[in-house]
DNA sequence: TACTACGTTTAGTAATTACTAAACGTTCTA
DNA sequence: TAGAACGTTTAGTAATTACTAAACGTAGTA
């Protein structure tokens, strides 16, 4: 029972979208880097519409964001005015550029506010029951260490200039 | 300047909410977890209603998915009819128990069908353009060699008794 | 047995997010 | 200068998700 490219294609680009909505990004987000995944060549805004179904103006705003975030490249052909996207195919390359796109984001001000909270707790600026504000201390400090660890984690991740199979592997050794 | 350490705790609430929303988990999550986090004893399902402002309803539901997570813990006392509630304070068992819970959802499957895709080309049942299909071949490969390696990743992770600063602090030598 | 105190489920609503269709601005071409 | 071929923005709509209010089920108490 043979299949069709085109349909393998179509299968594929499912799957993507559904581990697109997974992570909290739109499905048509994982459509889109799903077609230029698997196209040999870069791919005009009006070629990804045809491809996916979705409209220009979703497309070119969510090809944005996937630029930003790392995972497709724009590219143009001289004396043609049309964009041209391709997908990075290097994964590494584009966790790196996830995360570092994560670091300067909403994250980062949610994360300030709670050193807001340790700093006047430390300040002795905070009125209360003694003993529960000792223990309420102890708590946001326990978080705030956590939270540093993993920015600690991923900003040497994001240091290195290949995360390969190489690393993954030293880390596999150094775990067990 | 001092503040009462209620206006604190509700701070550090509307901070953690803003973190439960970035991750893609409902804020009201969040916020749960928060104040189940500061206080020092367990808390009723009627006390976090207080709390937080929900209702018993949504915390019913959304507590249950943060015990299913493990960040939360249910206990009961005797002859008290009421589940009482508190939070994991142990972040990186946390992470394990979240990574856990992933591992069997939604993101297999459409891993899965990734996989599909894969036998499919391998086992030649792909009709199309002969170069064509060993490029997507080659992709579709290299994706799932991706999905591969973290999954192992996490499996590891996973199976340490324990993730500590130390596994932290060894990973970093590693990968420096 | 009926009454109360709880947690859960359900049906509906509010809020948010993803998307469409169409207007718009710019740049190139004739 | 007008027209065409683009990408972008915007205003509105559809779909999804988070939540509320209230009915419900169960177990314990009188």
């Amino acid at each position: 029972m043979t299949k069709k490219l085109s349909q393998l294609k179509q299968d594929f680009t499912e799957g993507l979208s559904q581990i697109s909505r997974f992570w909290g990004f739109p499905k048509g987000m994982g459509a889109i880097f799903a077609v230029l995944y698997l196209s040999p060549i870069p791919l005009s805004l009006d070629e990804i519409v045809q491809q996916t179904g979705l409209t220009k103006g979703a497309i070119s705003t969510e090809v944005r964001t996937l630029a930003r975030m790392g995972l497709v490249h724009r590219s143009s052909k001289l004396a043609d005015r049309k964009d041209y996207y391709e997908a990075e195919s290097d994964f590494y390359t584009s966790i790196r550029s996830i995360l570092k796109e994560r670091q300067n984001s909403e994250f980062d001000r949610a994360l300030r506010s709670v050193s807001e909270s340790l700093q006047e707790l430390k300040a002795g600026s905070v009125s209360g029951d003694e003993a529960e504000v000792q223990f309420v201390y102890e708590r946001i400090k326990a978080l705030q260490e956590f939270f540093n660890a993993i920015d600690t984690l991923t900003s040497a991740v994001i240091k290195l200039e290949s995360l390969g199979l190489g690393n993954v592997k030293k880390i596999l050794s150094v775990l067990k």
